[in-house]
DNA sequence: CAATATTGTTAGCCAAGGCTAAACTGTTTG
DNA sequence: CAAACAGTTTAGCCTTGGCTAACAATATTG
């Protein structure tokens, strides 16, 4: 294995910025990604309905379709699979409802958007650039640099 | 449409927090992560590949499978893409090299990361938590929220 | 230099998440 | 109250990005 070479620093050009991470570590970043990408789409679907029940009482599977630009079979097949993992409930041709499990990741992905979200407005990102990074970052950040996102958010509006 | 109802404010329950963004606004967002979500993994792959050959000199099949955690056949699919997006050239079993677009994605890639990374740790982040944070991070920062983010880290330095 | 180990490729499978087209249900309205 | 429309579901297709197993090529070493 190439990889594992001992000598790496006698043949290797030294160039500038860090060094490669050690394999088992950064194998474990791609797998956190990876891992990540899996759930990201349920959790998007679970927030947005939370979201659309809390703001309008209902969620229709065709205002899902188009907050989301995707076709509304894409969505009836996607609350197939959120029916089977329990996360929501649905009756054919009825408004969608949350499961327990449900409320608890909308509430989960809401805060930790929120929290990317004020962070960035704080960071002094204009607005409409915040809420599509936020959208894109908030499955990525762990718990532990939102504790120090909000952290900060808090620090600048005081 | 039950989204464009103009007396939507009549209806809902008034809530803490945001309102939702008009559809328009809702829908780019989630249409930009998804555009994201086709391009990552290429980009993954082509700043591994760059910095394999920095600080190795080679960048082989087996090392990415590697440090990906991810099966040499997956792998192999994955570099026949990358030759037809001429992004690499590739002779079978002979070690990568990157086509000039290919360093030019390479060297945004691995810029894009750092800046993210370096920017993490400023904030407090730990180097491990940081490291698997910028992995995921990376593809979602905007070019705006880049530039904060390094004018950010360099006034922390100084 | 032949045997073995390592590395790379191919074939064929699977699930996820898109799509369009067509069928079906429910609601509104002439 | 029947027809038309809006909303939902189903069927069937496609691409991506994983996987394993079998095979092929190259490198290493006894």
């Amino acid at each position: 294995m190439t990889d594992s070479n001992p000598n790496a620093s006698l043949t290797a050009p030294s160039i500038p910025g860090d060094a490669l991470p050690p394999v088992e570590q950064h194998a474990q970043q791609y797998a956190t990604v990876r891992n990540a990408h899996e759930t990201e789409l349920i959790e998007d679907y679970v927030e947005l309905i939370g979201d659309l029940l809390a703001h309008r009482g209902e969620a229709r599977a065709a205002d899902i379709a188009n907050r989301m630009a995707v076709s509304q079979a894409t969505v009836s097949k996607m609350i197939r699979r959120l029916n089977e993992l329990e996360l929501v409930t649905s009756k054919p041709y009825r408004s969608l409802f949350l499961t327990e499990a449900g409320q608890k990741m909308a509430e989960t992905s809401r805060a930790r958007h929120d929290i990317v979200l004020h962070f960035l407005r704080a960071l002094g990102v204009r607005d409409a650039t915040a809420r599509i990074d936020a959208e894109g970052m908030e499955h990525h950040v762990s718990d532990e640099t939102l504790a120090i996102m909000q952290r900060f958010t808090e620090q600048r509006q005081n």
